[in-house]
DNA sequence: ATTTAGACTGAGCGCTCAGTCGGTTTTTGC
DNA sequence: GCAAAAACCGACTGAGCGCTCAGTCTAAAT
């Protein structure tokens, strides 16, 4: 009955906030309850106690390794490709946004819930994990809005503006995405093309 | 102490309702107990489960209200406004859409929760309720795209896509918004602008 | 004045939950 | 091989929850 080592040569510990990660990202925080928890896990109640002092520290903690998954993640795909103009840079992002959305999905789906940002209103470090992600996200679309008006290919418009709307049109597919609201490959080309028409050098 | 009449002429019932549709918006379905609810309406506790049989009755009366409220609006809206093209129309409804996510903050809020979409799964009513909400608005959007093909101040794209774009990009601004993420006001003009770009017919 | 039906009450019930604790097992360092 | 430390266990606790129910109050009908 005992089952101290769990499988995959991962710890215990680690082993809960996988398990914790999918539970808040399919039921949402108040909606896990630690004797679900204990049973997915086959650790007893005390043990997630032991290693959490309490269910806010451990959503922190779950919350913690998804921004370093999503950064390590966007930092890996900058750093192992190259790009014609900004525009490329920018189309690229979105495209690696998608299907970042699509292999992540349940990270993403808890990035979509309340309750992140519900305690980031009283607790600070969860406020920094959140704007750590998104800052990371925002810096990459405005990076690129900012090297395709050097380069000429995308028309003046402030870049920070510009990087939240593109930010909240791919967010918007993965949205559908996982809701199963349309499917994302439907309106991925459409979407890359209106974007394409929103950011380019216009011909006078 | 008794209180039988509330205040301004309104039934009991409808109090709870309005209290309720405030509790559900800003705290969300599961963090709104009755006891509160009871403490805000002043009325027992006994008295809200005599008006409606349990919490997830009064969560789809409260969602019932707001979908009549959103499409009365629209549809008020619509009745009485001309638009030269379609285009026109497509901003003018992005607009409106802006501004009444602001002037009923909180019942957009509560739309913007998972609560709705997770009782939707099992509870038909429920999703009636969202279907109409979210019909009502692309069918907008969409016949904008449709009428601007045919007056020739739109380009040739599928307009339901075109308008799941636009009604993506005008709900972040919303979103925006209630989260005070960015100031609403900052990003209109660069969306309509965007939004304009994308979707007008190119000078060949 | 009496009846009656609908609106309302609040103590209390059964249950679930996050978190505790005393004790046990396993791992580690020597 | 042994002791100390770390990991783990699960029965338990008390607070809070949705909901019930026996009964009270009020206003209109008779």
């Amino acid at each position: 009955m005992r089952n101290r080592r769990p499988q995959g040569g991962i710890s215990r510990k680690e082993a809960i906030i996988r398990a914790a990660t999918i539970l808040f990202a399919e039921k949402g925080f108040k909606d896990t309850s630690m004797a679900e928890l204990s049973k997915v896990t086959g650790a007893a109640e005390g043990t997630i106690f032991y290693h959490f002092k309490n269910k806010e520290e451990l959503f922190l903690t779950v919350l913690e390794k998804v921004k370093e998954d999503i950064i390590r993640e966007f930092h890996g795909y900058l750093e192992e490709t190259r790009f014609d103009s900004g525009l490329d840079m920018i189309e690229g992002a979105m495209t690696f946004y998608i299907q970042l959305g699509a292999a992540m999905e349940n990270r993403f789906l808890l990035l979509h819930r309340h309750d992140a940002y519900e305690l980031a209103k009283s607790n600070p470090t969860c406020r920094k994990h959140l704007e750590a992600i998104y800052d990371c996200l925002l810096e990459i679309f405005e990076h690129g809005v900012v090297l395709g008006q050097r380069d000429g290919s995308i028309r003046e418009m402030a870049a920070r503006k510009a990087a939240l709307i593109i930010f909240s049109m791919v967010d918007a597919l993965v949205r559908f995405d996982t809701y199963n609201l349309y499917e994302a490959a439907g309106l991925y080309r459409e979407l890359m093309d209106s974007c394409r028409r929103m950011l380019e050098q216009r011909k006078l």
